[in-house]
DNA sequence: AATCATGTAACAATAAAAGTATCATGAATT
DNA sequence: AATTCATGATACTTTTATTGTTACATGATT
């Protein structure tokens, strides 16, 4: 399986919109993340159950930004996207009868939750509204 | 795609034949791990060029354990089997045009890395040897 | 020479995200 | 009211890497 770049390009949109007066409509983003509009709708969807995002139709219609972005952390966007597995790695069994097998897994699960723990909190550290910020400041360095 | 469970179930392997005396075949290994004798010698393959395991052919051959567990890590083996993809998430284009996106890439990677950076620090301080130990340890435990 | 075991190559199965085509639904414009 | 625009939903195919499987070559032991 390629990377699963849900959280990465709901981030990339969500900045885009924040930047973008008015709604944008599924085939823009698409354009912007170089896929197709029904990719979009279906990531988008769990932002929006989550109420993150708008979407309305029609003329005029798209989607738009629905919560205060200095309050929406990357893990929400993560969650949100579906909570995806993290790790490529992990058990082949989750409950063995071997003993051996007990010891190497709770080994290798040790390892992994704590990994885990620290890439929750971290992505639940940083918010939309501070990338936001980076992307001001990088274009100011650039001036 | 399923978990690549290559790294638990070589550390499962060498435990065991760590606590077996002689060599063990493919065949013998494949059905502790529930799987097929090629699926084996195609991942120990890994363990075999790094110098960690040995393998003879014809009668009495099959895998033997090559170096010493106290010196051997879970990163080593985990380098040893391809040094597999860590995380299932990722960035869509590694160097987009996008001043946005870049922002967001670096976001995500800064944290993906962070975490990996304690994964292969806590994989590198586990040996084999403690592994067995910690086998040792629960087995007097149930008595 | 026969048997056993690894080594290698080629291909199918599996799983999850991503890509695509199609049609239904509803809102705004004309 | 009809057309157009946009999302919503469904049903596929494609992609990619591990895993599973079959088949055969190679080399060591009996």
């Amino acid at each position: 399986m390629r990377n699963d770049s849900r959280l990465s390009r709901m981030l990339h949109v969500l900045l885009h919109m924040a930047r973008h007066d008015g709604p944008l409509t599924s085939e823009a983003i698409a354009a912007m993340l170089r896929t197709n509009a029904v990719v979009v709708r279906r990531t988008m969807a769990g932002l929006r159950d989550a109420g993150y995002v708008r979407s309305e139709k029609g003329h005029g219609g798209g989607w738009m930004i629905a919560c205060d972005l200095e309050q929406l952390s990357l893990l929400d966007v993560h969650r949100a996207v579906g909570g995806p597995r993290l790790f490529v790695i992990g058990n082949e069994e989750a409950n063995p009868d071997c003993a051996v097998e007990q010891v190497v897994n709770e080994a290798v699960e040790d390892v992994l939750s704590e990994a885990e723990a620290l890439l929750e909190k971290r992505l639940g550290a940083i918010s939309l509204a501070e990338l936001s910020r980076g992307f001001d400041a990088r274009c100011k360095g650039r001036t």
